[in-house]
DNA sequence: GCCTATTGCGTCGTTATGACACAATGCTAC
DNA sequence: GTAGCATTGTGTCATAACGACGCAATAGGC
C-alpha cells in the first residue's frame, strides 16, 4: 500500500490523482457487548462526525478503493464489503458551508477547488470483527472511534441517510444470507449469535426456535467445547462451516421459489 | 423536457454540461408474447448493440437522469425504475477501440476527448408495459428495438454483464416484492401472470399452487369479467389492488423474521 | 449440597408448501 | 346441436416450516 498522503497534499493533488465526481463512503458495522457499532471519524472539515470515505484513484477499481479505505481505517482486509446504494442527489454534497472550518485549521481553499464540486457517492457497508479492528483516523480527521448505533443522531452532510440505508439493507440481507462470520469471533455460542440477530433487527427472538432455524441452515459446526465461566449452564461453542457458509452466501438460505 | 441535442452537439458540449466520470445505463425489461424482452440500441460508435444510457447534467439528480433517459427511449414516465449496481472497474470503459467507428461516420474526436475518459456507470433497471412503449433511438444511435432475453449474446463494452446482473437482481426481488404492475396490461389473467413469473425465473411452476400463493398475497383483485376468445375455458381477469400492492412494495411480501 | 438462571432438547398446533384429483367451461369438429 | 378436448377453478392430502411453550440438565453462587 502506498503511504498515506497528508491532508494538505490530498487537497493540492486530488484533482490530478482522483477520478472526478465520484466518492465512496463506508458504513463499517461491528458487534461488541451485545451492541451494534458503527465506525465514525471526526473530520477537521466539519462539526459533525462522518462516515469514513474516500476517493477513487484514476486507475483504481471502485471496489478496490472501498477495500483500501476500509484497510486504512481498520487495518483489516479480507472482510465482508458490499456496495449497497448510490447517492446521487445534486444537492447532497455541500462542502461550501464547511470552508470556514478548514480556515480555522489554517487551510485555505478556493471557491473552485475540486473538493467543493458536486460528488456522487457510492455507499459500501462492511461487517467486521470488532476485536480485530485498529481504528485509525485518516489524514483529514482528528479522531476515529466506534459508536453505538442508537447513539448516532446527526452526521456530516447526508451520512445519516447513508447509514440508515445501510442498516435497512443489512436487515433485508439477514433474511436470505448467512451473517456473523465477520461480526463474531471464530468460536461463539448460540446465545451470542442470537444476540447479534436481535441487535441488528432490534427485536427479540425465541431462543429455541432460533436454534432450530440456525442449525437447520446447516452452516454451523457445534464444537465439543463449552463456554465455561458464565454464571450458569455452559453453552456449547459453535463455529461456521465455511464451505457451506460461502455456498449459502452465493445461493441464499431458503432458495425462494 | 429540453429538446434533445444532436450527437455532434453532445460530443462538443458534453464536458461542460455533464457531470464527469459518471454515466448510467438502463436495462429496460418488457414482456410480450410470453417472452421477456430488453430494449437495446444500436450505437453508431460500435458494432454491437448496447443498453440505452446517458450522462448526468451538472445540476441533475442521478435518479432524475435515469428517469430522463427512460422517457427519451420509451416515451414512458411513471414506471418502476431502480438502481441495482454500480460498475466501477477501471478497465470497463474502453471507448478508444471505437474511435475508428466514429471516424467512419465522419466524426473525429481527439485522444483526450471527454467521452474517452474513464466512466463509472450506475445500472438501473426498469419494468415497463410493452404495449405502451414507443421506441426511440437517441442521437448517437441508428436503431432501437426489443430483443428477446435469450437472443442476446454479445453487447457493447460490459453491457452484457450489466444486463446479467439486472436479471439476477430482478429474480431475487421476485421472491419478496410484488411484480407485474409495470409489465402486464391493466387487466390480465392468472395464466398470464404465471407465464411472467416462469419467463423471468426460467422455470415452470404448478398452476394451482401458483394461484394459491398469489391470491394469498392479497394484492390481486379478481374482476367479474373473463377473457373470452381463447380456445378453451375463459379465465378470470385480474387487476392489482394498488393500495396493497404499494404497501407490499415497501414492506415486502412475507416479512421475513 | 441446595438454589437459580440459563441452556439443550422436545412437543403441539397452525400455517405454508408441493403433488395431484376432479369438476366446470368455452371453443371446435362433426 | 352435441360430443370431444384443452384449459381453468377449486379442493384434498401429506409433508415441511414455523411460532409458542414445557421440562429436564447443568454450572456457578451461596
Amino acid at each position: 500500500m502506498t503511504p498515506q498522503k497528508t491532508f494538505r497534499e490530498v487537497l493540492a493533488d486530488g484533482e490530478g490523482i482522483f477520478q472526478p465526481s465520484v466518492s465512496l463512503d463506508c458504513v463499517i458495522f461491528g458487534f461488541h457487548e451485545n451492541e451494534l457499532k458503527v465506525l465514525l471519524i471526526k473530520t477537521k472539515a466539519a462539526d459533525h462526525w462522518a462516515l469514513p470515505g474516500g476517493f477513487v484513484f484514476k486507475e483504481e477499481d471502485l471496489d478496490d478503493a472501498a477495500t483500501r479505505v476500509l484497510k486504512e481505517r481498520t487495518g483489516i482486509d479480507d472482510i465482508f464489503l458490499q456496495q449497497f446504494h448510490v447517492f446521487g442527489s445534486a444537492k447532497r454534497s455541500d462542502w461550501n458551508i464547511h470552508r470556514s472550518n478548514f480556515k480555522k485549521d489554517g487551510i485555505e481553499i478556493g471557491p473552485d477547488h475540486w473538493l467543493l464540486k458536486r460528488f456522487i457517492t457510492v455507499g459500501y457497508y462492511a461487517l467486521v470483527e470488532f476485536a480485530h479492528v485498529i481504528t485509525t483516523p485518516d489524514s483529514s480527521s482528528e479522531e476515529c472511534r466506534w459508536w453505538d448505533i442508537n447513539e448516532i443522531e446527526e452526521l456530516f452532510m447526508d451520512h445519516k441517510q447513508i447509514l440508515d440505508k445501510a442498516l435497512d439493507t443489512l436487515r433485508l440481507q439477514l433474511n436470505h444470507l448467512p451473517i456473523g462470520y465477520n461480526l463474531l469471533p471464530q468460536k461463539f455460542t448460540m446465545p451470542e449469535l442470537q444476540k447479534l440477530y436481535e441487535t441488528i433487527l432490534n427485536i427479540t427472538l425465541d431462543r429455541r426456535n432460533f436454534q432450530r432455524r440456525m442449525t437447520g441452515f446447516g452452516i454451523l459446526k457445534r464444537l465439543k467445547e463449552t463456554r465455561k465461566g458464565g454464571a450458569h449452564r455452559a453453552p456449547f461453542l459453535y463455529s461456521f462451516d465455511m464451505r457451506k457458509y460461502r455456498k449459502a452466501l452465493k445461493q441464499g438460505l431458503h432458495g425462494g421459489w
